[in-house]
DNA sequence: GCCCAGGTATAAA
DNA sequence: TTTATACATGGG
């Protein structure tokens, strides 16, 4: 990846093709959303950006080049080669090139841990717009007020509260595993900052602890706010897919990169239905 | 109204 | 260990 800094923000060109629409709406995260003019803008770690496409190059408008390399840099994983990762998981697994091939530019956001974990709750048998709806609301009623948004609140802030005072962002069922996860990880008996390293399996079976907390969401907080690229968020669809058309392709096969394939996996078994029905 | 949403807890076989 | 059902809410 090379940048440079301009009057417009910072141009980077990404190692590897870099998409927005599909990095942002692949189902990996809640908090950007697309404006009039093509552009996302987004809220991490408490600062605002706007991400614009030219050509070959990204511009990253309203950060500084400080905050580029605090936290902008390795949230879009910019250093990470993916067109290399593809080929590999192609060369690994030819079974998977189809579904390798069908979308291109997907890079798989490094999110914030408790974000991460919080967000996939909500996201249990539950539909993006509303997911998407009950995180803003969430974010406006305990986040910080800053400039054009407001930040994800933490778990120590939910960690005051009952499944009830969550009323008003009307997450349902999911309230009480809300403030379950936010006691868990405020307390300190479930350490997130450790799964960055630890063996994954250890991993699964601690955030496994929290209620409402099953295989598939451990997975999504381990890929999607962990930047664990191993883990493996399996879902209905992917498991018929791989059943059936992806039959005989194994973890072992996708290796290191088993999240990342799973989201051609994922996008292929959408743009063909029939594949799992 | 009815069905479903990138699931999970709970109770039963 | 596996299988059925409820769960809160709202978009299509």
């Amino acid at each position: 990846m090379t940048y440079e800094v301009t009057e417009r923000g910072i141009e980077i060109i990404p190692k590897g093709k870099f998409d927005l629409k599909n990095t942002f709406e692949c189902g990996q995260c809640f908090r950007w959303d697309q404006r009039n003019d093509d552009s996302y803008s987004g809220i991490v770690r408490g600062k605002f950006a706007t991400l614009r496409s030219e050509n070959e190059k990204v511009i990253i408008e309203g950060i500084t080049e400080e905050d580029f390399h605090e936290i902008w840099k390795d949230y879009f994983d910019l250093n990470n080669d993916y067109d290399g990762i593809r080929n590999e998981i192609s060369e690994n697994c030819p079974r998977l090139s189809c579904a390798v091939g069908s979308i291109d530019g997907i890079r798989i956001l490094s999110q914030e841990p408790w974000e991460a974990l919080c967000s996939f709750i909500i996201s249990q048998n539950n539909n993006i717009p509303r997911i998407k709806g009950i995180i803003t609301r969430l974010c406006e009623g305990f986040g910080d007020k800053i400039d054009h948004g407001s930040t994800f609140p933490s778990a120590e802030r939910l960690a005051e509260l009952e499944p009830e005072d969550l009323s008003e962002i009307r997450a349902g069922f999911r309230a009480r595993y809300i403030i379950d996860a936010a006691k868990k990880v405020s307390s300190g008996e479930i350490y997130l900052d450790e799964m960055y390293t630890a063996p994954i399996s250890d991993c699964r079976t601690q955030l496994m602890r929290i209620t409402g907390v099953g295989a598939k969401v451990a997975e999504c907080t381990l890929l999607y706010g962990l930047h664990r690229l191993e883990a493996f968020p399996v879902d209905v669809w992917m498991k018929k897919a791989l059943a059936t058309h992806f039959s005989g392709v194994t973890i072992e096969q996708i290796g290191r990169y088993a999240g990342i394939a799973q989201q051609y996996i994922f996008h292929y078994s959408r743009l063909n239905p029939e594949l799992v029905e």
